[in-house]
DNA sequence: TGGAACTGTGGAACCGGTTCCATTGACAGG
DNA sequence: CCTGTCAATGGAACCGGTTCCACAGTTCCA
């Protein structure tokens, strides 16, 4: 029981001795098995009460073949957005039998490191990855070793994902300025190129592009701008925007963190918000509410504990989760940072009252088998 | 090599019979260890390599009495303060061969169950403790069992801390007030009874009530209000302060989530900040420098960063930590939500650039042994 | 040239659980 | 009363590593 190294260490054998019984029978007491008799079970538990053991997660891993820890893969989970939904898986592993692991994915090193680290059943029963699209080759060696998945805000082959419909999220936001009265609507949005392989700014983009086009509205060159997901450098693309003849009227940023640096840009440039320029953003997190900005609200909270959920009821079954994609409804919530283009609203006024513009929402057919 | 439940997995025994030589070899060769021939283990390499295999974590960990993970418990891990912490301590993990683990906690009984569970080697080789007050009988208990142990925004007997002089900072911000010119100065603090006994907020408050009283300033009845750490209920606490016929020239809350919630009640009531009321914060995060708002930075993403080094050092060194306190230093940003009580600064006027005021920096000698 | 010292290696024991299998004893049925 | 069935249980084997111990072969020195 004691050992110079580990300290005091109670093991099932100390229990059993405790108990005069085997240690195959503490086991049994140990996982509910009904092959142990009430006289019996009792004097056990008596032992492990008085001994205060615990079992070993380690020896109980190994002799079962999986570790009770559930992996989250997730890129700068320091985000906003990625908090937001970490905090709806914790919610979901709250009470399960689950540890949570957290492997934070900063370049295409980490990334690729941890998924080969990863698709092994021993370093976590299940697998949640965020926002990156996995690599298929990880993601067939994950099937192979029986590795559970589900992504979150991302897809690939085989494997459910928790997603929302960028696409109509971008439709949505354009749809909100163009009938307002806008017309010159400039997009900042992510690199599409960017080393990690989100996605997500794209999409965005795409439904604003599809929008303005079926407006029959041109997006002038140069109204589109890319760059790397931070509140500074979406400032300085916007500072550049606004410097131009043609200012826009209006700028749909790809997400909220973005959106808030063109309202630094716009403040920096003493141009009034939502006056001289509106902006709408994306995500909605905790922050866009106090700011005001009017932005499409994903339920991100909502969408890691689903995402959790899935992958719980998979493990509890036993078998690889359905690969369908569940998709998250949209609605855009209307704040203080857009009105028509040339609608000068009093300063200071009391906020309007929040309304809110839902998307289509609920489960979509497979995407692939 | 196959199994049924476990998919191919690759074993210490396939390398093994694969390059022709023991199981314990091929261990020596995994962990460097001097006792192998370069012929030997170049051939046991190559079938590492052919085979693709990865040893088992969980094997390893019970054979050696560790596990490569690192425990971090933290309450409400998704607080803006908590997120800018463990974003140091993944940035000090990260190129380390542990794993991060995390224990959220958000009521005592989350605590007490982690407590109980971790307080073996088996869990996590090393933990981290933040903002949690951990029971004396737990600390004991991780001793006896060898666990090093680091805490951060806490502290306890016989165990290294990195804190904050919360009381200093609570000086810190209310000389400034007091400067300024202010009097009528209130506080918006924690329960000093909540439930997982945190005390950042009551020191914060003896700093700032130490400070009045050695100005002479006389603290009126009520304006010192307490609540759970929410934006909302600061808010609604200082609606009514607000309303008072003594109405405060400034506010001091104990967290920038509080001042934000401070800044919402100002706003609300029509009241300029910091015409009619300057507010002044504590911790700078992120979303305060976009805010404007003033206040007392601690070096958050520092902090989780120097707590994790100090951990990994001890689980290095394998001796448990020295316990001395790392204090870190702490400065005053002064932005745009104080001035003198009766100065009227023009609206919208270019913000001025941040200035900051330090407060004494370093380490402190150990607090017991 | 014999033996000590050292190197490289295989194999067994061990880490602390789970699970399968064999054994025991109680009880029912023929 | 003997046999078959079944519940309760002890104990061995196993999970996949690490580490200790023993041994063969080499080197070195007296």
């Amino acid at each position: 029981m004691v050992d110079r190294e580990r300290g005091v260490v109670v093991t099932i054998a100390d229990v059993a001795a405790h108990a005069g019984v085997g240690a195959g029978t503490v086991s049994r007491v140990l996982n509910d098995s009904p092959r142990v008799s009430d006289r019996t079970r009792a004097r056990v538990l008596a032992a492990i009460e008085v001994l205060d053991y615990r079992p070993n997660p380690l020896a109980r891993g190994l002799s079962r073949g999986r570790c009770q820890t559930l992996g989250v893969v997730v890129p700068f989970f320091t985000h906003a957005s990625a908090v937001e939904r970490l905090r709806g898986v914790a919610a979901a592993l709250d009470g399960s039998p689950y540890d949570l692991v957290l492997f934070n994915v900063e370049s295409p090193v980490h990334r690729d490191e941890h998924f080969a680290n990863l698709t092994r059943r021993d370093r976590a029963d299940g697998l949640l990855i965020m926002s990156l699209p996995p690599p298929p080759r990880s993601l067939a060696r994950l099937a192979a070793a029986g590795v559970p998945v589900v992504l979150l805000d991302t897809t690939g082959r085989g494997v459910p994902a928790v997603v929302t419909d960028d696409v109509e999220g971008g439709r949505l936001a354009t749809r909100h300025l163009l009938a307002l009265g806008h017309e010159r609507i400039a997009f900042i949005g992510d690199d599409p190129d960017n080393p990690l392989g989100f996605t997500a700014g794209t999409s965005r983009e795409a439904g604003y592009r599809e929008t303005m086009a079926d407006a029959g509205v041109k997006v002038p060159p140069g109204y589109v701008c890319h760059g790397p997901h931070v509140r500074a450098v979406a400032r300085r693309l916007t500072e550049a925007l606004l410097a131009r003849r043609d200012r826009p009227t209006a700028v749909f940023a790809s997400s909220d963190v973005q959106a808030l640096g063109v309202l630094e840009a716009a403040r920096a440039a003493g141009l009034d918000v939502p006056g001289d320029v509106s902006v709408v953003g994306f995500d909605d997190v905790e922050v866009s509410g106090y700011s005001g900005l009017t932005t499409v609200r994903q339920p991100l909270f909502e969408s890691g504990k689903v995402a959790a959920r899935i992958l719980l009821d998979a493990l509890d079954d036993g078998q690889l989760p359905e690969p369908r994609e569940h998709r998250l409804g949209l609605e855009l919530v209307e704040r203080s940072t857009t009105a028509p283009p040339s609608g000068r609203r009093e300063r200071g006024a009391p906020a309007t009252p929040e309304k809110t513009v839902r998307a289509a929402k609920g489960l979509r057919k497979p995407a692939r088998g």
